[in-house]
DNA sequence: CTCGGTGCAAAATGTTTGCAAGTAC
DNA sequence: GTACTTGCAAACATTTTGCACCGAG
């Protein structure tokens, strides 16, 4: 029996990739790594300055359009930022949201069971936690149909 | 024995003012009256929209700042989009945020048991639930020695 | 060879800042 | 009266778009 053959990431990215008809470019193939490389969660800018060692002639253009690419096909995800402006709510007690991937909608709703979720003691011992909350993600009534 | 007085809206919005040394202004008054009618979470620009009804002199940078201020001083939240810049993540398991309110560092870690969240039935019935993260906020390491 | 991708420049969008005039307290 | 707030204008930051050239498949 065979061991089954373990991607390489850049392996990962051409699969990807061809599954969704993108080009295995060099400037993405640099981008991904890097990003694999970031444990920060940077925003395009601060990866762009990374890729820039090694790919002196990229544009930040890119770097934005490449990320959007790849959050699109799956293979990297958008956190807490979404890049969408500031959004306020009102209702400070404490509630939860699901949130459309698509049209960005949010729906609140309250759910008293997760007051009791715990923190992870390797969490409590380094930060301060003031809130929980949970953030379901997905398709709203209207995008469902659409997609 | 007395019947405790309810707070209006608009009282509660003085009182926590005058806790933090921030004047009552007309401005002040519509923006929170406008944003309690609101259940969809608006951004600035969409509040500004609905102010200039009843207030049509405002200017978008009055509720920009106002709503800050609001943010500030706790009586409403932001909520999903930060207004900050995009941010991705190359790790496309499941896994969870805590995030400092303070300067925006975000820490990834992995707890099993938040695989077991219920999902509401009400939230079941509309939509479509694609993943469910948990959000915990407050201040990181360095931040919490600041403030 | 062909179509999608890149880099550049410009536009669009959203947020912040500086300042003189106005107003809550 | 004073300090905070406002509205306006300009600056800033980030993202998006249009387009000619280039290169992966």
């Amino acid at each position: 029996m065979q061991i089954p053959a373990r991607l390489s990431s850049v392996d990962f990215l051409r699969e990807k990739c061809r599954e969704h008809g993108l080009k295995v470019t060099p400037q993405r193939v640099a981008i991904y790594k890097e990003l694999l490389k970031s444990k920060d969660h940077p925003n395009a800018e601060a990866l762009f300055n990374r890729v820039r060692n090694t790919f002196p002639d990229i544009s930040l253009d890119t770097v934005n359009r490449t990320l959007l690419s790849f959050a699109e096909i799956g293979i990297i995800d958008i956190v807490e930022g979404y890049g969408e402006p500031r959004r306020y709510d009102p209702d400070i007690k404490n509630h939860h949201h699901f949130r459309c991937v698509n049209c960005g909608t949010i729906i609140d709703f309250a759910e008293e069971s997760y007051a009791r979720i715990k923190v992870p003691q390797e969490i409590k011992k380094t930060v301060v936690v003031l809130n929980k909350k949970v953030l379901l993600e997905g398709y709203c009534h209207n995008c469902r149909k659409k997609i």
